[in-house]
DNA sequence: CCCCAGGCACCTC
DNA sequence: GAGGTGCATGGG
C-alpha cells in the first residue's frame, strides 16, 4: 500500500481502512466523506479540507496540522503516547510497520450503531450494513457532483426490527432498535464523557447489545477514552500468546491488567497490536 | 456439508 | 462471577 503520512503524522488511508471506523467513505480515489459537511481530498498531493453547505463549496482549506487534528479528534502526539508505554518490542515493531495509524474520535451515534452490528460479524460486512442503513434512512448530501448519504440521526433511524433484518443484520436487529430508542429518549454521550472510565463502561453496557467489548470500542473510538482497550478476538490472541501474565479468565480482569501494563493510552496499544496481528506482522496461532 | 466472523443476552450454578 | 448455549447471515 502506498503510504502518505501527513505533516501531522497521520496516515489517513491507513487509519480510515484500519477497521476502527465505519463512518468514512472513499468517494473517488482520494476522497473521504465524514458524517458532517466536511470532506478531504489529496488531489495534487495537497491535502485540503473541503467544507460545503447545501451542496455549495464554501471553503477549501489546506490541511493545517491543527485542523486535521481537530476535525479527526486527535489531541495527542504519537510520540508522546508511545513514550508512556513500557519497553515493548512488539509495540515498537507494530509502530515501525504502521506509523501514522491514529485513533479517531468519530461521532457517537454512527459509531455506536456500527459496533452494535459487530458481534460475530466480519469487518467488511459491518461496513456494508452500516452503509446500507445510511442508504435507507440517511439524508442525501451533494458533494462536487456526487450524491452521498449521511448516516441517519437517532430520530431519522426509525427502523423496525423486521426492516433491519431485511438488510441482513440478523439477530443484531433488536440491538439497534432498542439502543436507538434509548438514545432518542436521552441516553447521550455527554453524561458518559463526564464519567470515569470504568463507570462509563458500565453506563454503556446498560444499552441492549452493548457488552464489554462493544462498550470499549464506542468509548475509545467516539468518546475520547484512550485508556479503553477493546479485547476482541485478535487482542485476546495477542494477550494469550505474548502477554500471558496479563491474561485472566474474565474480560474485566484482563482489561484491568492490560491497562495496568500499558497505561492511560491502552487503546493505542491495543490498536497497534490488533492491527499488527490482523495483518500478520505479529504471528498469532 | 462444514467452519468461522471485532460477542451478546440469557440461563444456570 | 464464572461457565455454557443459542444466535442470523454470508463467505471460504
Amino acid at each position: 500500500m502506498e503510504r502518505h503520512v501527513l505533516e501531522a503524522g497521520i496516515d489517513l488511508e491507513l487509519t480510515m481502512t484500519s477497521g476502527q471506523t465505519f463512518n468514512w467513505n472513499r468517494v473517488e480515489g482520494d476522497f473521504f466523506e465524514g458524517g458532517k459537511e466536511k470532506f478531504y481530498t489529496f488531489k495534487k498531493d495537497e491535502p485540503l479540507i473541503v467544507e460545503q453547505k447545501d451542496g455549495e463549496i464554501i471553503a477549501e482549506t489546506p490541511l493545517s496540522r491543527e485542523e486535521v487534528e481537530k476535525t479527526l479528534g486527535i489531541r495527542k502526539d504519537l510520540d508522546e503516547i508511545f513514550e508512556t508505554f513500557p519497553e515493548d518490542e512488539r509495540l515498537e515493531k507494530a509502530r515501525r510497520e504502521f506509523s501514522g495509524l491514529r485513533v479517531l474520535e468519530d461521532e457517537f451515534f454512527p459509531t455506536l450503531v456500527g459496533y452494535l452490528l459487530s458481534p460475530q460479524n466480519r469487518i467488511q460486512r459491518i461496513k456494508k450494513l452500516h452503509d446500507e442503513i445510511a442508504e435507507r434512512w440517511g439524508e442525501t448530501v451533494q458533494f462536487n457532483g456526487y450524491t452521498l448519504r449521511k448516516f441517519p440521526s437517532p430520530e431519522q433511524l426509525e427502523a423496525t426490527e423486521e426492516e433491519l433484518r431485511e438488510i441482513g443484520t440478523g439477530y443484531r436487529a433488536p440491538y439497534v432498535v432498542e439502543s436507538t430508542q434509548k438514545v432518542r429518549e436521552g441516553f447521550g454521550p455527554e453524561k458518559v464523557r463526564s464519567m470515569e472510565y470504568e463507570e462509563a463502561r458500565e453506563e454503556m453496557k446498560t444499552l441492549h447489545g452493548v457488552g464489554d467489548k462493544v462498550a470499549d470500542c464506542v468509548l475509545l473510538f467516539s468518546l475520547g477514552f484512550l485508556e479503553a482497550a477493546p479485547l476482541d478476538t485478535w487482542a485476546k490472541k495477542v494477550v494469550e500468546q505474548f502477554y500471558p501474565e496479563i491474561h485472566a479468565s474474565g474480560y474485566e480482569e484482563t482489561s484491568r491488567n492490560f491497562r495496568k501494563r500499558f497505561g492511560n493510552y491502552s487503546g493505542y496499544a491495543q490498536e497497534y497490536l490488533f492491527h499488527a496481528a490482523r495483518n500478520e506482522v505479529l504471528e498469532v496461532d
